[in-house]
DNA sequence: CGCTTCCTTGAGCTTTCTCAACTGGGGTGG
DNA sequence: CCACCCCAGTTGAGAAAGCTCAAGGAAGCG
């Protein structure tokens, strides 16, 4: 139906890498990449997606529940990477194997797209493309703050973003469920489970959080205190801006 | 219904995602990007190339030079979140302005490309794009590694890692010189100056390394016990690091 | 030369880790 | 319906890795 002469399948692709965002809502929760060449799958709790080494022939988009992707050493110390929440892409390689492991957190339910097909949603969705782009870049985004987390921040900093961060994501209210155990928000944090349990307990000893009963909620009573303590980037705090704008 | 068989734009880049990489020398040192729409710049040592926060016009692609990538929290804390050896891309960004800061550790001589020249590359060189994603996903990859770097591994690890990581860009030889000082390796691995210094002597005290009268200089005396000691991905222990791609 | 900058080394300290015991909620089966 | 267990999480005490502060040394440079 999309003649490909009329909208050109790089032309979004440009636009987006111009940084002028084509006019759609790329944040759309479970919103299907390109014509729903997806297939739906569903994975229980730990049941695995993908391993590190895996030949990567599948992309996912992430419909609903929440997906680690790691990568481990040899004796089995373990780095998650990332969360994947729902509209969340992931497993984009360039090369054959994946370069890490995926889980399915709590039961999942993905959206898989056949890598080989990749060339056809190309010529037949221009917005596809681009889509994926994004997803990469903002994979990229992610990893390089979370660069500046593991490698220069401090225990009670870490939780803080962590707080902040899945707070900005899966909602905007104060109350929120965590989806991940302890274990598997030190193996992101790049602390142990005893330090992220220590450190709530001191979160919610000040005031600044709340842990309800059954312990995987979070009630933030005071954000802008979690927000400082988070000490952000040099550019974003206006107290801290010593860098010129050109 | 095929539409025109001449080189399409996206052929070159749905090959890339697709895992079959197109057959050209992407990793050529210092190769321009598409048909020298670039510029040359140079830049001396510690000079700034842009700032985070600036607006995003132009990337570039390092001719000769070092350059660090890097993030600031408000405190001065910094981490580096890459070094762009010869041949690497970097400042590309799908927003309107750079999310981290990039400096010249030497004197640098980059290829500047203006960001609103990218449609016209992407039209009149199917070569590019696919260049401009690999670009991107080699970022991605190394962003990753050096997430289970920073998370994980102890300063030893940590040491031994980047020096194998050095040695294999800059050259297959034993010897070679770091470009960059012991501070900025310090804010690339998450470790302050002393510990890099100590653990530098440490292996030097073990006959693993030796560091010459010029102390930018390093001799690989045993880089099978530094292999060993970086205590490799849980899935490339046996093939060793080698890189996807190409 | 004398100076500055970068690097090394040492001593003591702090943060985080390790090891270990304990707690409490949720499920299970008697 | 209750006793028990199991798992995830919490808490404590001691250990260790790495940090801070301070001083000393070597290279490069005017």
């Amino acid at each position: 139906m999309h003649t490909a002469s009329e909208i050109h399948p790089t032309t979004h692709l440009a636009a987006v890498m111009v940084g002028r965002p084509p006019c759609y809502d790329h944040q759309a929760i479970a919103r299907p990449v390109s014509k729903d060449i997806g297939v739906l799958r569903s994975f229980d709790r730990d049941q695995e997606i993908f391993g590190e080494g895996d030949h990567a022939d599948y992309f996912y988009k992430v419909t609903s529940g929440t997906v680690r992707s790691y990568k481990l050493l040899s004796d089995g110390r373990r780095q998650i990477d990332a969360f994947h929440l729902p509209g969340d892409t992931f497993g984009l390689e360039t090369g054959i194997e994946h370069r890490f492991a995926a889980e399915a957190i709590q039961d999942v339910k993905l959206r898989a797209y056949r890598r080989r097909d990749l060339g056809e949603m190309i010529a037949s969705d221009p917005v596809a493309i681009s889509e994926l782009m994004l997803a990469m870049a903002d994979s990229l985004e992610r990893a390089q703050d979370h660069m500046l987390l593991l490698g220069r921040k401090c225990a009670r900093e870490k939780i803080a973003t962590f707080l902040m961060g899945i707070s900005d994501r899966i909602s905007n209210k104060r109350t929120f469920e965590l989806s991940m155990s302890r274990t598997d928000i030190a193996d992101h944090l790049g602390l142990t489970i005893e330090t992220v349990s220590r450190t709530l307990t001191q979160l919610q000893r000040e005031n600044v959080i709340e842990i309800p009963c059954g312990r995987r909620g979070i009630v933030l009573r005071n954000p802008s205190a979690l927000r400082q303590m988070d000490s952000g980037d040099a550019d974003s705090t206006e107290t801290g801006t010593l860098r010129l704008h050109a």
